[in-house]
DNA sequence: CAGTATGATTCCAG
DNA sequence: CTGGAATCATACTG
């Protein structure tokens, strides 16, 4: 059997293995005699296994001979009709497909957390809200907010580099697709459509491969975000200055602790934090200390003092002109509760302030009676709060003291009613001493 | 490790 | 919307 001979039988073999030979009387009769298709099946195996066995060069020496073939035309041109009729006319209409939202929303987030597009953009942006959502100093926040970016430019790193990877190979495999179903058009109809379809399919499967990766990168970013937005709920305790800043304000002003917008935006500068958290920390100081004002006596005495002090050395630099200071903003006197003697019967609340109130009026001005208290010694003075205190300071602190005691008891003793501790006061807010 | 301190959140009322 | 109150969750401390 020559060349020609077996492929010419290869051919008809092949072709009624795909499509039976309905014309071919033999055929029929093959076909309805029992026992004859498998033998048929097992000349094509045979012949499939000849082929196979086959060297490279006779495989090409056989294709060459294959598309010289005088037949080859023809057949070629019933194989195109064939195939026109039929697959394509079928499949071209699934050819548009929409693009896959799943797809979509996955780019979206991708875009929206800076893994993919521009560089500096919703990365930075997203940090600068989970470190802000923190809250912490700006210190905190920023090592957070590095931390964060450091660990995103991570991630888009990891998925650009695969998605390079991916379209490397996607690219690779179709151009060797490609190149093999235009080496098989010589010896199959195959239309350029197809070729496209083909393609498409292969960008689909390694588009789902594209959204593992995207999906994969998408939970790195969630997880590595829930880290950061989870900090909301991580409490940072403010820094101590800030603390000291938050205090002073609140026990300078303590008749009526409601800072105003500004206020608020001011201490928010001063210490390095968000207005809210500033509401957050007086909502929160304000409760704690309407609870239990006694365990936060030493505190205010604290600042009180320290308040107090800073007044004298404002008045002992005023000194020099001899014009001691006289009080007026604030209501640091009144936090001096722990010079609390016996009292008067006034509203739980109001009893600290207004029993030391009372003592201050039995005051004589004398050095001992506040220095006996430990509280106003200069040496405790010096030692608890290290500020230097002279003699003369002292002196002008103390009867700006004495004098904010008087102003103050009086002012306290007319509010009390309407003022009891923070509540709303019944006069007019300009006539009311108490309203800081 | 238990108790306490404290920043944040939630719910509700005005 | 703001503030009070309760509560949560975490940090800090002894």
């Amino acid at each position: 059997m020559d060349d020609q001979t077996r492929m010419l039988t290869g051919l008809t073999g092949l072709g009624g293995l795909s499509q039976p030979d309905v014309g071919d009387p033999d055929s029929v009769r093959k076909q309805q005699s029992l026992g004859q298709p498998q033998q048929d099946i097992g000349d094509i195996l045979q012949q499939i296994m000849a082929i196979t066995d086959e060297s490279l060069d006779e495989a090409q020496a056989r294709k060459h001979a294959l598309n010289c073939h005088r037949m080859k035309p023809a057949l070629f041109s019933v194989l195109c009709e064939i195939k026109e009729k039929t697959v394509l006319s079928i499949r071209g209409v699934q050819e548009e497909d929409p693009p896959d939202p799943q797809i979509m929303r996955l780019d979206n987030m991708l875009l929206a957390e800076g893994v993919s597009g521009p560089e500096k953009g919703g990365g930075s942006a997203a940090a600068a809200a989970a470190a802000a959502a923190a809250g912490g100093s700006p210190t905190d926040s920023s090592i957070e907010h590095s931390d964060y970016r450091a660990k995103l430019a991570q991630i888009r790193q990891i998925y650009h580099s695969e998605l390079e990877k991916y379209e490397q190979a996607c690219s690779e495999f179709t151009n060797h697709v490609m190149n093999l179903l235009r080496e098989q058009s010589r010896t199959r109809p195959i239309s350029p459509k197809e070729i496209e379809r083909m393609v498409a399919i292969i960008h689909r499967k390694f588009s789902s491969i594209q959204m593992q990766l995207k999906q994969s990168t998408c939970e790195a970013v969630m997880i590595l975000r829930s880290r950061f937005l989870d900090a909301r709920r991580k409490r940072r305790n403010f820094n101590k200055q800030a603390t000291e800043v938050l205090n002073e304000y609140f026990y300078s002003h303590l008749s009526n602790p409601y800072p105003s917008e500004e206020a608020k935006e001011e201490l928010a500068k001063k210490c390095g934090i968000t207005v809210s958290q500033v509401s957050n920390w007086f909502g929160n100081k304000r409760i704690r200390y309407k609870k239990n004002i006694g365990k936060f006596q030493e505190e205010a005495n604290l600042y009180a003092v320290k308040t107090a002090v800073d007044a004298a050395n404002v008045s002992a630099q005023a000194s020099q002109a001899n014009s001691p200071a006289t009080p007026n903003s604030g209501d640091t006197y009144l936090g001096l509760h722990s010079l609390n003697g016996e009292g008067l019967n006034f509203t739980p609340s109001l009893q600290p302030q207004v029993d030391t109130l009372h003592r201050v009026t039995h005051l004589t001005g004398g050095y001992e009676a506040l220095s006996s208290s430990g509280l106003f010694s200069p040496h405790r003075l010096d030692v608890s709060i290290h500020t230097r205190c002279s003699v003369v300071s002292f002196m002008f602190m103390f009867i700006h003291l004495a004098d904010a005691f008087i102003q103050s008891s009086l002012q306290f003793i007319t509010c009390r009613a309407c003022c009891d501790l923070w509540g709303k006061p019944e006069h007019p807010e300009e006539t009311h001493a108490c309203m800081g």
